[in-house]
Order: C-alpha cells, then structure tokens, then sequence
DNA sequence: ATCAACTTACAATCAAGTAAGTAACTTCGC
DNA sequence: GCGAAGTTACTTACTTGATTGTAAGTTGAT
C-alpha cells in the first residue's frame, strides 16, 4: 500500500494523459470484458508500455476502479448539470438518456459488460456497480413518490418494484440491442417499457394474467 | 451420410463423466466469467486433470459452447415438457420462471454474466445468445399476437418492443438481485413488470410522459 | 489386444507486477 | 536567473506464476 498523501496532480498534461488511458481502458474492458482485456492492450491504444500504466494507476483492479468513478463523473457533469431532475422531467430523462445511448454503443458496452462481470467473485467493480444502484434506484424511486404524491396514491412496494424494473430493462435492452442492433430499437422499446410501467404505477390495472384458466389450469395463482 | 461410427457417444459412465464436468463449468463459469474461469478449477472440483477435461471437450471454447447447449436443453426439457405454452400462459410462464428462479442463484448468474460477456469481441458464446434471444423473442411476439388477435388489436412495433422489453426486465432484474439480493424482489418486481407491459399492450394509455408543465419545468437549456 | 479415459510432463505464451535506470521538468537556495 | 537537487513520467528488463493446449504413456474394461 503505497502512501497516499501526495501533492496534489498537479501537470496538467499529467492529467490528460490520465485521461487518455482512461478513456483507452473504457475501450480495452469494453470490448474484451475486464478479465479478457489486458494492460498490454491498453498502453498499446495510448503509445506507451504496461509498465506506464501501472506508473499511473498502481495496479490493474485500481485502473479499473478509477474508469468507472472517471466515466460517472463525466456522465453526470455531461447530463446533469449539477442537479439531477425529478418527477416526471426524470422519467423523460431516462427516455432522452436511451436515445443519446444509441449513439454510443462504446459506453454502452462497456456497462453493460463491466456490471453483470461485476457479479463474480471478487471483482473489482462490485462495490461501484452496487453503489450505483442502490442510488440510481432511489433516484427513480423518489421520482416515483413526487408524482404519486401529486396524485395521492401511496404505493411503496410497487414504486420499488417499477424503480427497479425501469433500470432493469433499460440495461437489459442494451445487451440485446448490442447482440443484434437489427433486431432491438434501443430507444424506441426503453420509451415504450418507461411508459408502461409508470402508466402501471399511476393507473394500475387488475392483472391481466390473473383471470380467465385458458387451456392451461395452473395450480395457485399469487395476485398483487 | 449418418456417421454412426461405433459407438459415438454409448458409455453411460463417460456420459455421466461429461455432465459432471458441464455441472462444474457452469458453477466455475458463473462464477468467475468465461475469460476468468479456469479449466483447473473446473477439473479440480470433479477430481481430475485439466488435461482430462481437454480430453472430453477438445478446448475451453468448445466446453462452453457445449455447457450453453447442455443447459439450455435441460432447462426447456424440465420446465416445458415437450411444448410451450402460447398466449396468455406464456405470460404466466415466465413470471413462474422468475419465481422459480430466485432459488436458483447460481444458474441465473451463470447466464447473466455469460450472456452479457458473449457481447464482447469474438466470444465463443456468442452465436449462441444471438440465437437464444431471437427464439425466446419471437416465442413471445407470438404469443402476444395470440392474445391481441383474440382482442382485435394490431400493433406490430408494440408487440416487438415489448417482447423485448420483457425479456430485458427479466433479465436486468437478475443483475441487480445478484449484486444485492436484499434490495430486490426479485420474483415480485419480475411479475409486476411483466403485468405492466402485457397492460400496456392490450390497453395501451396515453402516454404519461408525453404532456408538458409539471411543477419541475426544466430550463430550456436541455442538452439533447 | 484394443480402445477409451485418463495421467504426467512439457511447450509456448502471456499477464501482472517489480526494480532500476533515464531523460525531462520543477523547485529552490542563492 | 541559474545550477543543483529532487520529482515525475516514463522505459527496459526481469520475476513469478498461470494458462491453454499437446504428446506420449498407463491402466482397466470389453
């Protein structure tokens, strides 16, 4: 454990070549996954050695680590600008947000390989990608309550349900758009799922899969 | 042409041999991805070599393509038994799946974490999801085309949108519950999920996101 | 005796990380 | 403002260890 006080990073060209990696590492972990992607190819993408790299971020777990925080600061800085919205503006944001994604299938990758990577043991960007959302969920979850307060439905199971859910198929919708981008409209299906389910959290419905036995008889059934 | 050269498969002990090794690499690949999964750890854990497992699979790539299929086949043969359902019990269906799958930890990370790595470059396991999702897809655009013929609806972009949709959220959900099984119901939130965009088929509702001036008007600056 | 199912042994890479050196740039005493 | 001293940003070279795959030999069953 190297000692951590430091002078502040100070060079700037030190800093955008930090950046440079950074956004090389995006590109290696993206399309090779984190385990698949080595520091070699990253510093071959920048025109240095491993070795650089390790100069700059200490080991590969930390340059790792480092893309993820690197890629959400200039995301939210992107996007944002200093406050997040709320109420509905947030769900059209989510709508907006899949739309400049299908633009961006590099970024997209990346997450969507580095979360579901981060599932396995000991991986180094668990504790972000957990982090991540269990705040992006409470996020949408209070822009759940806004717009059913407004309303004067109370609801809290199926507002974590649908907060969940909404997350949910946006990244699943990218792992099939990226498999097969003929076959998924990116935007097009994470506006459609966005809209129904808060149209089932504002107007819920009596279940359509509850009713009628079709040829199927089924032995309990569980109702919301 | 058929080969059936002597015995090509026969010995019910190297049969068994062989699903004791797919077993294992379905718990090793689960568990530390593909690429950071070894072909010792899985000979390990059935009491042999990795040379031995070389022996009955030929390469690592071939072992996964045959773990992929090897799952795939019992899973429709346990759960579906010979045809699947259509129309509205294929609904029912896959919220039981999710029901069911929350006792299933580990084969729901082995396929989330394999599905999402076989969009990397030149994943060996990537023929097979771009097959797998295109088959669970149309099974489930068809079954919404069962329940809207019987209600005289027609929408065909609807229906694509959400039979992907609903495979997404199903699998987004698994993610999220794999990182943080306390944070997420899994089966619940699968259902109401579910319930929503098989709503918003059948009943469709203006869209909620659509009209304008909520109390958070948004500056006009928005970055598009 | 033959063949399948292994094992041991080895080959060939390849990866992350370390150590030590070097050239350029900063800092600072004066 | 200038040279020494230190620091930074690397490189080269190496260590350590792992990993897939191959080749050849061994054993037990048919």
């Amino acid at each position: 454990m190297t000692a951590q006080r430091r002078q502040p990073r100070s060079r700037p060209e030190t800093l955008a070549r930090r950046r440079d990696i950074l956004d090389a590492a995006v590109e290696i972990f993206g399309s090779k996954g984190f385990a698949g992607g080595t520091l070699q190819e990253i510093a071959d993408q920048v025109g240095m050695t491993h070795a650089g790299i390790l100069h700059h971020f200490g080991s590969k777990d930390q340059l790792l680590i480092e893309v993820l925080q690197h890629r959400d600061e200039t995301d939210v800085a992107d996007l944002e600008e200093q406050h997040i919205p709320d109420g509905m503006p947030l769900f059209r944001h989510l709508v907006r947000t899949a739309f400049v994604n299908e633009h961006r299938a590099g970024i997209v990758q990346a997450y969507a390989v580095l979360s579901a990577e981060s599932v396995t043991d000991d991986h180094p960007g668990r504790a972000f990608f957990e982090k991540r959302y269990r705040t992006l969920r409470s996020e949408v979850a209070h822009a759940f309550e806004v717009v059913c307060a407004e309303r004067g439905i109370t609801a809290p199971d199926t507002i974590a349900d649908a907060s969940t859910s909404i997350l949910a198929v946006m990244d699943g919708l990218q792992v099939q758009w990226l498999l097969d981008p003929t076959a998924v409209e990116l935007a097009r299906a994470s506006e459609f799922a966005i809209e129904a389910i808060v149209s089932a959290v504002l107007s819920p419905t009596p279940s359509p899969l509850a009713d009628g036995a079709d040829e199927q008889a089924q032995p309990s059934r569980s109702t919301v």
